[in-house]
DNA sequence: CCATGAACCTGGTCGC
DNA sequence: TGCGACCAGGTTCATG
């Protein structure tokens, strides 16, 4: 389910209803749901774990208890939830349990998704690029950083150790729209495309968070409650459809293995030795 | 340095 | 209706 806007829109979903609470304990119900630490190392002696924020670095939920940090990474169909009724979700992999309040629920049907316990972020940020919509992250930094690698560009930019957060539907989307070819070679792409990508990356990232992120297919997460931003995808599961720029029939390919979406006629390639 | 494919898992969909 | 093949919004690891 989740790149950056669907992560953001949990985090802004739950924090209300955890700031201030505290958790009195976990409880794993898929054991290798809590990748690095056992719960009883939540549970220190009396001392209370009171969250103190909820927010979101790459893709990751971060619930911070000041002496630590808990970092929940959804992957594919992870979802995070204060429990609805009394019965334990089907899907249910960990139980958060609060003190005065209904249980939060780490809901994972595949079981890729994993919660770590950190001391702070600095393991999370030393593998992780900047954020695509904090200030470190300019038209310069991005032609910069692109010139520095001859890489696939879709490879790249699903690359989360050179830029967090994107994932397949959302780069696929800032591809088509900044008309770009995904099999282009990062270092090769002129200036002003750079540039198109760039105002994409950002302008598509802030209308998803203000959609409330992409669902389809039924699959939905927020405890029923669904994001809107499928409506407004262009590319992506598209394929047969024509381009809403140029009619051309949209052609799904594979690139660094993910399954991806583009038009041919308005996406071009930059490759070494073209311009 | 870079690309590729497998692995981790379960469920949904499509074609026959 | 059944069944197998294939696909899935992510990440990591081994291999060439």
């Amino acid at each position: 389910m989740p790149e950056l806007p669907e992560v953001q829109t949990v985090v802004n979903h739950i924090r209300g209803d955890l700031v201030g609470k505290n958790i009195v304990g976990i409880i794993p119900l898929w054991g290798k749901s809590l990748h690095n630490f056992k719960p009883n190392d939540l549970s220190i002696k009396n001392k209370k774990n009171r969250i103190l924020d909820v927010r979101r670095r790459a893709k990751f939920i971060i619930i911070d208890l000041g002496d630590f940090i808990i970092a929940v990474h959804l992957r594919m169909t992870g979802k995070l939830y204060i429990q609805k009724g009394s019965s334990i979700p089907k899907y249910a992999r960990a139980i958060i349990k609060l003190e005065n309040s209904k249980d939060l629920i780490f809901d994972d049907i595949r079981k890729f998704g994993r919660i770590y316990l950190y001391k702070n972020l600095t393991e999370i940020d030393s593998k992780h690029g900047p954020e695509p919509l904090g200030k470190e992250f300019t038209h310069e930094w991005l032609y910069d950083n692109l010139k520095k690698k001859n890489r696939n560009l879709k490879a790249l930019l699903l690359d989360q150790s050179f830029i967090a957060g994107l994932g397949n539907i959302y780069v696929d989307e800032i591809l088509w729209e900044s008309g770009i070819h995904p099999n282009s070679i990062s270092s090769t792409i002129s200036k002003t495309k750079v540039s198109l990508l760039h105002n994409s990356i950002q302008n598509i990232l802030k209308k998803a968070i203000n959609n409330h992120g992409t669902t389809f297919m039924s699959f939905t997460f927020l405890n029923g409650r669904s994001g809107n931003y499928s409506n407004e995808l262009k590319i992506f599961g598209k394929q047969g459809e024509p381009c809403k720029t140029c009619g051309e029939l949209i052609k799904k390919i594979k690139v660094a293995g993910r399954g991806t979406h583009i038009c041919s006629t308005c996406q071009k390639k930059y490759r070494p030795g073209k311009k």
